[in-house]
DNA sequence: GAGCTGGTAGTCAAGTTTGACTAGCGAGGG
DNA sequence: CCCTCGCTAGTCAAACTTGACTACCAGCTC
C-alpha cells in the first residue's frame, strides 16, 4: 500500500501546488487560483477536474478535508483541504518530474514552471539543465529510430511529422537555455529567499487576469 | 438529428483517416496503420481509445460496420469497417480543422500533417496559409490580454509561462511558413496527383518502424 | 417588492481514456 | 508430443474529463 506514486498528472500537480500555497483552501479558491495562472488556457483545469482531483486526492490521504459548516455568504457546504505529508512528498516529486521530463506535452512543463519557486533556485536550475539532456536524449533516440537506411525521404510527408517534433525539441531546448540564464542571474525569488512572490489570490482579491468568457459550469 | 459534428478529436480523425485509405479496415488493421504513423508517440492512440472509437463512430453512422466470420488465423470475432459518405465529410471537416486552428495542442496538428495529402494541393496551401493567420491572431490576442498597465514583469515567474506559449507559437509558425514553402514547390503527392504515397500498412506487410516496446496492451 | 443579474461554491451523469486482461493459433524447442 | 512464446484481435472495469446543472445570496432595477 505505497502512497499512490502514480503517473504524471498535471491536475494533481496544479491542484496540491495551490493548496500547498494557500496553507487550506476550498475548492472555489483552487479553482480562481488556477484561472490566476492562466491554467484553463494551457491545461484541462475545468471545474469538474479540480474537484475530482481535490476528492481523489482526500481519498488517498495526500490532503486531508475539513468540512465546513455551511457558513458565510451561503451556498453549498464547503470542504477546505490542507496539504498533508505524504502530500508535500508527491508534490514534489510531481513537480521535479514536470520540470525535468521532456514529454513534449508543453502542459507539464508549463505546470512546472508556474511552481518551481517552491524549490530553492539550485535545484530548480540542476532539474532544468536536467530537461536539456532529456531533450537531447530524446532527440537522438528519435532521430537514430526513425531515419531509414534508405535515406530521409523514405518517409514520404509522414516525415514532416518527425521533422516538427525535432524542431520543437530544439527550439524548446534553445527557450530552456534562456529560463536557465535568467534564474542563474538571480530572476525571481525562490523558496527560502525571503519574501516569495505572491502566486495566489488572498481571500477577496479580485483577479485581474479573469477572463470576459464564462466558464462553461457558471449558471446562466 | 445532425450528423454529430462535435469538438475536435484527434483519435476520430486518425481512425477515419486510416479506414479511408484502406477502403475496408479491422480494428487491429488501424492499430497498426497508427503505429506506423508514429501516432502512439504523440497522441493518445493507445488500442483502447481506438476500438472505443470505431464503435462509436459506427453507432453515429461515420462507418458502416461489417460483422466478419471468426475465418484465418484464430483470435476473436473481427469486424471490418468502412467509411461512409457522412463519416468523409466528418473526416475532411475533422483535417481541415486541424490543420488551419491553432489551439497549442501538437497532437492535431500532427495528424493534420499525416493526413493532409488526402486534400488537393491547392486546398492543403490554403489551409496552412489559414493557419499562419490563426497563430498571428491567437498571438495578438494573448499579448494584448497578458500585457499588464504596470508593465511586463509584474507577472514574476508566472510570466515566463507565457513567454513559453508565444515563444513557441513563433516558432511553431516560423516551422509553418517552411513546409508552406516545401510544398508549393512540389514536395509529396497530393491528392488527384497520381500514385498517391502509401500511408497504411499492405495486409501482412511488416511495420519497418514498430516499437520494439511492448505495447501496455500486449500479453506477457 | 418582484424579478433579474452576477458572483460563490459545488454536484452530476454521460462520455472518454487507460492499462490490464482474454483467447486462439502457429512455430519452434526439447 | 507437449509446452512456451509471440502474434493477432479485441474486451473490460476503473479512472478521469467534460459541460450542463443546482442552489444560495446580494445588489440593483423597475
Amino acid at each position: 500500500m505505497r502512497p499512490t506514486l502514480d503517473r504524471m498528472s498535471v491536475i494533481r500537480l496544479l491542484v496540491l501546488g495551490a493548496v500547498r500555497q494557500h496553507g487550506r483552501a476550498h475548492g472555489y479558491q483552487v479553482r480562481n487560483d488556477l484561472e490566476y495562472w492562466g491554467a484553463h488556457e494551457w491545461s484541462n483545469a475545468k471545474p469538474g477536474s479540480i474537484y475530482h482531483a481535490l476528492k481523489q486526492m482526500a481519498r488517498q490521504g495526500l490532503l486531508h478535508a475539513h468540512e465546513i459548516a455551511p457558513s458565510t455568504a451561503g451556498g453549498p457546504p464547503r470542504t477546505e483541504y490542507e496539504i498533508t505529508e505524504p502530500g508535500t512528498e508527491e508534490f514534489f516529486r510531481l513537480l521535479r518530474e514536470a520540470l525535468t521530463s521532456y514529454d513534449q506535452k508543453p502542459d507539464v512543463f508549463s505546470a512546472g514552471l508556474g511552481l518551481m519557486v517552491d524549490l530553492e533556485r539550485a535545484e530548480a536550475l540542476a532539474l532544468l539543465e536536467q530537461r536539456l539532456r532529456s531533450i537531447e536524449e530524446w532527440r537522438r533516440a528519435v532521430t537514430e529510430y526513425y531515419t531509414p537506411e534508405e535515406g530521409p525521404g523514405q518517409l514520404g510527408h509522414i516525415g514532416e511529422i518527425m521533422d516538427l517534433w525535432v524542431h520543437s525539441a530544439d527550439t524548446g531546448a534553445a527557450w530552456t537555455r534562456g529560463l536557465v540564464e535568467r534564474v542563474r542571474s538571480g530572476a525571481y525569488t525562490f523558496a527560502g529567499e525571503g519574501e516569495p512572490f505572491i502566486g495566489v489570490l488572498a481571500e477577496g482579491e479580485e483577479n485581474p487576469y479573469a477572463t470576459g468568457e464564462r466558464h462553461p459550469g457558471d449558471a446562466r
